[in-house]
DNA sequence: TATTGTTATACTCTATAACTATA
DNA sequence: TATAGTTATAGAGTATAACAATA
């Protein structure tokens, strides 16, 4: 009736773990953690752009992100200055530093993607990814649905 | 070069923190964490077992483990006892109350699985989780080369 | 001595809400 | 009033190491 070992969302997270584990151990050796590689990630692929975006592209909650940037710029890896569009937001932009060192870890995580599929082909790589973006789009509507549940009822 | 938005770790967390973030606030009703559910599940799963093999199953740290156990404890959901055979090892079963509340929760975690794969087809949900368990097992055969490496160079 | 758990410490992430600055 | 971020606080998880009990 019901399996730990086969439940999706254990299955997930148990990768996430170890992957965690593995590569956050990696990263330690450049003097930075997880989440901040994926804000340095962020800000290489898709360059300078405001905190809230940048929330959504890692994941990461804007109240932890604003702290997380804090520390990161300190470190003189991020900048930060009020948008001369919208002086309410706040574009966060890589420094030189901080584009040296994400060009730096970048083959390292690629690594670890060659690890995790090493006995997939390209194709099946593929497959899996595209069935996990819509993993993800499908837990987003039903948060979407849910919130709408709570708006009804309220 | 690289992308993000195509990153295999990437893909994972986020659809971990989304998970997270749902299922937690619905277990939040029961008074529950998520890896509280997690030792609950495994509980019933494979009944009662030692404190070691418990951490295995949830991916839980074995500190993080006994702290959370003795939460539980208190509340009554599960029971500690040293293991007879091995007076070392403790040995953790649900309790009454643990196993009916577990009971009660799974038709819910069941609807998150189902919404998370809404849009898959049979054959598919079971494809996406034979590659999971693979990728997991990929990772892990990684940290025992790592473990082995460190050690021919110790 | 090695193994199984527990406990302690310091650090990070989360949730929540109060607060600042704009709009 | 509403939105974008920041800051503060409390709670929970992690890493590490010291410790206790047993083998």
């Amino acid at each position: 009736m019901f399996n730990l070992a086969s439940y999706l969302p254990y299955l997930v997270n148990r990768i996430g773990v170890r992957l965690a584990g593995a590569f956050g151990k990696e990263l330690a050796a450049y003097g930075i953690t997880l989440p901040m590689w994926r804000v340095l990630a962020a800000l290489r692929q898709r360059g300078g752009q405001r905190v809230g975006r940048l929330a959504e592209a890692t994941s990461i909650e804007v109240s932890t992100l604003s702290r997380l940037l804090a520390g990161m710029e300190r470190r003189g890896l991020v900048r930060r200055e009020r948008a001369s569009e919208d002086a309410r937001s706040v574009l966060v932009e890589l420094t030189q530093a901080g584009a040296r060192l994400i060009q730096r870890i970048i083959p390292q995580a690629l690594h670890y993607e060659d690890v995790a599929l090493r006995d997939f082909d390209r194709a099946d790589a593929e497959a899996l990814k595209d069935m996990l973006v819509r993993v993800y789009d499908n837990i987003g509507a039903l948060e979407e649905e849910g919130l709408e549940k709570a708006r009804r009822s309220a």
